[in-house]
DNA sequence: ACGCCCAGAATATGATCAAATTATACCAAG
DNA sequence: CTTGGTATAATTTGATCATATTCTGGGCGT
């Protein structure tokens, strides 16, 4: 085994570097989630092989997989985009939010102890300052993260897998909702969660999630009928 | 041998010859589906490049949609390998089923008219016919269209996308189920479901479908836990 | 308006480089 | 002398790129 020094800088997984395609996977991933692109955009590969710095076969590896993910679509021919939803899309995002983001979130009530409640709250006090300062990017990521944590308290992958998933689909239109009400109008139920967690009561939490969820989702509809 | 089917004999969108990362795409869904890829097998794009006869480029897009559906797993370095389930990871997919499946039944129920119940008893008849001839890819196939096909009825792409990459993650598993049971004794709830369609009782047949899914993952988790 | 032609983009292959696993040889200890 | 382990060599596999081919879509001419 070789113990010198290695000039890898990742400061995540040290002594671990990405392949590119999956470089190239979390990019485009966290630019549909934190909505720097937007609904109906035509994505290339072409494009993307200029912008980014590598070859194709990264780019439509990302790129397959972010289709599977629901994050962009075929449309029909050989183009992909960023997918408008429909009402009837956003409708069938909330029945699957409000029972899977329920279910992991008192899975997770149930397992969390005092020092994952106070990162949990730590998240939220990042996500009001983004909000109070009108950062829009810092506020999605922010809110992203808070729930992101919490779920993953709940030490069930299948699921949280799932969520992650429609969180892609929702997020383009999450930035539109940004731009319509402003980050001020944008209030959340994360306190009322924060504080059925620091009770013991995970009934409670869950569904503060749930009134979480349709009030966030309702704005996007909102948002939807407008056009 | 060439494994992917002609262009000129696709029997679905005549004219229309589908690229070769999506054959593939669907080559290995199918035989990680229907159970002819075992638990824990490893997958190799240069084995698949030649058991295809294809190049590397559309094999690797195909292994980056599955792995994204779950129904390959990266092994930490850069191989992949067919899913090994945990019993944590039934219990999860178990939850997952009963709420989706039993919503899409809800939802497909309201909307099937005489002509959908046919084709849907008529599925069920080819399944019954598999069973008797102990015919175990038949079984897998016709059980899949079965419920593929009640589930596409309710009009809802979103949840019907997730319920398929549900699927794909006990795919394999189920082979090794009917390895162990015969299908023989592979008894299903079809019958019941569809008298609550002809009856015109949606809620029967949602609890008739979560029957059916406890029943079948039931059997998924003896043959986990016999390991 | 209809059909043909051309530019551009996506698909697909093979070549090349890098990493990992397997195989092999060598050394040391019992 | 055999056996266990480790280091090194060889083969297999993955990752990336450059290039050739095919197809889609728009523009031009009739």
């Amino acid at each position: 085994m070789n113990l010198i020094a290695k000039p890898d800088t990742d400061p995540e997984n040290p002594g671990v570097k990405p392949p590119a395609h999956e470089q190239v996977y979390r990019t485009l991933r966290e630019q549909i989630l934190f909505g720097e692109m937007a609904p109906g955009q035509a994505v290339t590969i072409q494009g993307l092989t200029q912008a980014l710095g590598v070859g194709m076969t990264p780019v439509r590896e990302a790129i397959r997989r972010l289709t599977s993910d629901g994050a962009l679509v075929f449309q029909g021919n050989r183009r992909v985009s960023v997918p408008q939803l429909t009402i009837s899309d956003v409708e069938q995002l909330v029945y699957l939010r409000k029972t899977m983001e329920s279910e992991l979130t008192l899975r997770a009530a149930k397992r969390m102890d005092d020092a994952a409640i106070a990162n949990l709250e730590q998240l939220d006090q990042r996500l009001d300052r983004a909000i109070s300062a009108g950062d829009v990017v810092g506020y999605l990521t922010n809110n992203y993260l808070f729930h992101a944590y919490l779920y993953e308290q709940a030490q069930a992958p299948v699921l949280a897998d799932l969520v992650n998933r429609v969180w892609l689909r929702f997020g383009p239109s999450l930035r539109v909702v940004c731009g319509r009400f402003g980050t001020q109008n944008l209030a959340d139920h994360h306190k009322e969660v924060l504080e059925a967690l620091q009770s013991g009561n995970p009934d409670a939490a869950a569904q503060a999630i749930v009134r979480d969820v349709e009030q966030g989702m309702q704005q996007v509809k909102t948002v939807l009928t407008a056009d």
